[in-house]
RNA sequence: CGGGGUAUGGCGCAGUUUGGUAGCGCGUCCGCUUUGGGAGCGGAAGGCCCCCGGUUCGAAUCCGGGUACCCCGACCA
């Protein structure tokens, strides 16, 4: 390959484009990789379309190597599939819906465990057939209600998307670790640094999932990691520890006490201390249950209150309670909700107004930390009252406990008890035992060796690939441009000719041709009148991994050799460029 | 969906307060000069000043109403 760039379709930007945020999303704009078609919509331009292409060879090659079978579903779908497993109303505005001329409703896939679970219903029907494993790269529409950062999330994407199917447990159980291994070496080969967290399994029950996760402040997902042991999860999938239960028997009874406009935990917390000090200690928002109403929506409309109690310290974490509870959504509890349920006092709720068993019969679902024989002031029920030595099982029960309280850096280590660290990284890939929860829904079964029909079970993996590109450039830029591991990069070398002399030109022309019949990829900047300052600063834009200047030096027989990464240069004789490219090109291992 | 900001040539921006021929830098084109770190001089092309309505002799600028984009939050892969 020997792209020109004196015919080459790019424009590279002196300045970082307005709207533009993060390193990746600048850098690709100002090099000519892409440009913003419509809000969240890329298109690739041809040094971008080949560092695209590259990331996905990469990860096919390791698809292919694992076994797994390429397909290719498209995207435009029929509703029905979706219908059937709720997925066409659970997906909300985030779908693209679109009708076709008869009238018939259509969407842009924004995943396809529907079709792949039907294809393989289509075709296989015995145990013999399975374990299988197929995948897909296709473009994916999900109608975000904010894209943002360039291609780390757009409303088009490209996504590989594989899918396990296994007869039983044990064998998703290998189909999973398969994958896991296989993405593994795609993001190493890729040149990410990653860190595999535990994620939310959501509402399937038992299954298993895991993130991976390039750390890097940009990155959208919030997740821990411990500092002792190797424990990493996102934090909407982060365990607390429960503790041991107390002996209550010095607890004094519990009483109830006036405590004028104390709504909130602060001015409780105020209050308390002004009012009731302790001897030992000041009162603090770690002594007081606070209870948060949140009412669910399930799929199909229905609204439930929920109220969870956590320690007055914490917030309730919208993000983790949602996947707690999911398919349900949460949505804030509101002064007609509160009109509606008159034993619920706002600012003033307490365990009594809670619970199947109550007057509200509100469910009421508790934080671990709120272990029997922990004492507690908390809401009274009615305006201006709270309730003091109030202890968990003693005093008050609840219907279960929920674990959606904020995770904090300091919080300990569901493992091992250290202490977990907050970090935020960029989802590169995501795997996940599914279950049967598809094959349940769209009736995919196999006969066993015993005749009797069983429910396959699936699991699903996703590399978004657009983001990779992304997340390649955020691990490796600087502050000169693009800086491209070689497996990634649009081509190997970038040949510069400085000067205005013809021989330098009839030289660089020459030699760069010896290098493409080698087999390496080649930009050459043949630019005529072009000042070698541009030529030197685009090289470094555009982020090739070696550099070849043929200029000045010709004269005194030789050329540079210049590493993007590290800036090393170096001079060599002109008759020793093209072996030395070769040799840096090839590696150790040639 | 809440909060904040922005909208003027391909890119980055000034001009809007106080209405009066639409500007600057970069990029692009032509000519001459220049060729190792975003060169110089001279010339040129390129604009629905986001949209609709209003006020006015006259609107990028003032008024009313929309729309879009960016950031933070919410939400989501």
């Amino acid at each position: 390959m020997l792209l020109r760039m004196s015919s080459l379709f790019l424009r590279t930007l002196r300045d970082d484009p307005a709207d533009a945020e993060v390193p990746s999303h600048k850098l690709l704009v100002r090099a000519g990789y892409i440009r913003r078609a419509a809000p969240g919509v890329y298109t690739w331009l041809p040094l971008g379309y080949l560092a695209f292409r590259n990331v996905e060879r990469v990860i096919r090659e390791e698809m292919d190597a694992a076994g797994f079978q390429e397909v290719h579903f498209p995207a435009l779908l029929p509703r029905e599939p979706y219908q059937t497993t709720h997925r066409w109303t659970e997906y909300g505005d985030n779908l693209f819906r679109l009708k076709d001329r008869r009238g018939a409703d259509m969407l842009l896939g924004p995943t396809h465990e529907e079709m792949f679970t039907l294809l393989v219903k289509d075709l296989y029907s015995s145990y013999k057939d399975l374990p299988l494993s197929i995948y897909q790269i296709q473009t994916k529409y999900r109608d975000e209600a904010r894209p943002r950062a360039g291609l780390l999330r757009g409303r088009e994407f490209v996504m590989k998307d594989s899918y396990s199917f296994d007869v039983d447990d044990a064998g998703l159980e290998r189909s999973y670790a398969k994958h896991r291994e296989a993405y593994v070496r795609t993001f190493d080969r890729l040149g990410l640094d990653y860190v595999i967290v535990s994620a939310m399994s959501g509402a399937m029950g038992g299954s298993r999932s895991e993130e991976f996760l390039q750390p890097t402040p940009v990155g959208e997902d919030t997740f821990v990691r411990c500092d002792t042991c190797d424990y990493a999860a996102n934090v909407e999938a982060v365990t607390t520890p429960v503790p041991p239960p107390l002996d209550w028997s010095d607890v004094p009874a519990a009483h109830v006490e006036d405590t004028p406009d104390t709504p909130t935990i602060e001015t409780l917390v105020a209050f308390a201390n002004q009012r009731f000090p302790r001897a030992d200690r000041p009162w603090t928002a770690a002594d007081t249950l606070k209870n948060v109403l949140v009412m669910l929506v399930q799929p199909d409309g229905t609204r439930e209150p929920l109220c969870v109690g956590v320690p007055g310290d914490r917030e309730v974490d919208v993000k983790r309670l949602e996947a707690t509870v999911a398919p349900a959504e949460v949505e804030p509890f509101t002064d007609a909700d509160f009109a509606a349920r008159p034993a619920l006092v706002k600012g003033y709720i307490g365990p009594g107004a809670l619970g199947e068993k109550s007057s509200s019969g509100v469910r009421y679902l508790l934080d671990p930390r709120v272990v029997p024989g922990t004492v507690w002031i908390t809401g009274a029920d009615r305006p201006g009252r709270h309730a003091f030595d109030l202890v968990a099982d003693r005093d008050f029960t609840a219907d279960g406990t929920i674990d959606a309280a904020e995770v904090r850096a300091g919080d300990p280590c569901p493992r091992c008890g250290g202490l977990l660290r907050s970090a935020r990284g960029i989802e590169i890939g995501h795997i996940f035992q599914l279950g049967r929860k598809y094959a349940d829904a769209l009736g995919l079964q196999v006969l066993d060796e015993n005749g009797k029909l069983v429910t396959v079970t699936m699991g699903s993996y996703g590399i978004g690939v657009s983001r990779a590109v992304a997340a390649v450039v955020e691990a490796t830029h600087d502050e000169l441009g693009l800086c491209w591991p070689r497996e990634v990069a649009p081509a190997d070398v970038h040949v510069v000719a400085t000067g205005k002399d013809a021989g330098v030109f009839t030289t660089a022309d020459q030699v760069c041709r010896e290098l493409e019949a080698a087999g390496i990829r080649v930009i050459y900047d043949d630019r005529q009148k072009v000042s070698p300052g541009v030529k030197f600063t685009d090289a470094e834009l555009l982020g090739m991994p070696t550099i070849l200047v043929v200029g000045k030096g010709l004269a005194a027989g030789v050329v540079e050799l210049k590493d993007r990464r590290t800036g090393h240069r170096e001079e060599v004789p002109l008759a020793e460029a093209v072996p030395r490219v070769l040799a840096t090109v090839r590696g150790p291992r040639a």
